[in-house]
DNA sequence: CTATGTGAAACGGTTCACAGCA
DNA sequence: TGCTGTGAACCGTTTCACATAG
């Protein structure tokens, strides 16, 4: 089964891949694969081994059917819904940035408390009362959840929600969410990343741990190896 | 120098123990702000070694203590100018999520190409016309920059932002940004994360591998080991 | 006893380096 | 000569397990 760092890249190379067979190039390297990616043509090559897919020595990958298997293992067969909870300002970028590019997933339904905002359609995705989210979430289909509400929300809102079968939730709260193994969550705590980016920007330091002395950038204006 | 998986938790011990003291506790143990964070105990006191502090077996940690440690190795030692260069529905929400809550960081300035946005002000922000980057950067003394802008222009700005002597990119854009090596980029592919989650929510596997057959949730109602 | 601090072992992920092939 | 596929080495991180202290 595919670890998480791998599928995490294999979505990054299809985008890529996309793009390239948008370009008119039917083939590509993994070190072409790399550059674009940000690492190493070897690291492409073993994610590629998870995908049960070979290239050929002389030609590469052929780009169109790489696309295709990577999709066969990581996306859903039909449309997968998902359910955003919370339409703050967070919430309806969110709505616009999934619902304008189509992939398999949509955001079929919103939840929020202000009254102001329920019944409302936005992106092609209707705003309901908090009240209704168990049975919107069962009659959607609906097993994957973005939380954007405040933190101090955060857990109540994800209990009622696996209640309801919820298995993976995309979490923009600074809040831990206590939730059983078989439940995934992927903390997206973008206060805390700031200030670690913030971090790193001060220290002018390798996050590897190697110090770095450059002040301008006006000397290699290319990436690292 | 701290690694940057120490300072991503420490960052988010530091809330956690703000919350803790506000309760009124001012003492904490390790297997508690190791609930609180989902990670384990040892990992907090490895985390804590980092910071040179000590706790004290019989004790604990002192709460307040420890957020000043943090402190000092993380913050800026005033408060730290942000850029974001977008401010379409993502980049207001951003604006929103910082300029509220008070801590180092702040969203100084916003940059847009339409000029519907330019010269408005919000949350306590205002947008400048693209054009006018490099002078506001340089005079605003920006250093660390929030891209949330379309794909297609995300290097181009990037190149824009090195130009100026930015170190520090929070890039919420799918493409990958090519910086000389002392500047930290951290990539926030929203689109990305929420096909991983789909994809671990559909696949109900914990992401380290292990089936898991459950599809309830009403057996294990808390966290997991 | 229960907690911390920490050397040492275990783990997982990445990179190396080379065999095999067009 | 290039490239791919992959066992083996490497390296950073996490966990274990125990010495130490109240």
């Amino acid at each position: 089964m595919l670890r998480h760092r791998v599928i995490q890249r294999l979505i990054i190379y299809r985008r890529i891949l996309q793009d390239w067979l948008a370009d008119g190039r039917p083939r590509i390297y993994s070190h072409e694969l790399a550059a674009q990616a940000g690492v190493t043509a070897a690291q492409v090559r073993r994610d590629i081994m998870a995908v049960d897919y070979a290239g050929s020595p002389a030609r590469g990958y052929d780009a169109a059917e790489l696309i295709e298997r990577i999709g066969a293992m990581v996306d859903a067969p039909e449309t997968e819904p998902i359910g955003l909870i919370g339409a703050g300002q967070l919430g309806q970028a969110l709505m616009a940035h999934f619902n304008r590019h189509a992939g398999k997933l949509r955001i079929v339904a919103a939840f929020d408390t202000d009254p102001e905002r329920v019944g409302r359609v936005r992106h092609g995705c209707r705003c309901y009362a908090a009240d209704d989210l168990e049975e919107v979430v069962i009659k959607e289909h609906i097993h994957t959840a973005i939380l954007a509400v405040p933190g101090e929300a955060a857990q109540a809102v994800t209990d009622r929600l696996l209640a309801v079968g919820i298995s993976g939730i995309l979490n923009f709260t600074p809040t831990h969410l206590h939730v059983p193994p078989h439940v995934y969550v992927e903390n997206v705590d973008i206060g805390s990343l700031l200030e670690k980016v913030a971090y790193f920007a001060r220290s002018h330091v390798d996050p590897k741990g190697v110090v770095q002395c450059a002040v301008n950038a006006t000397t290699s204006p290319s990436a690292p190896a």
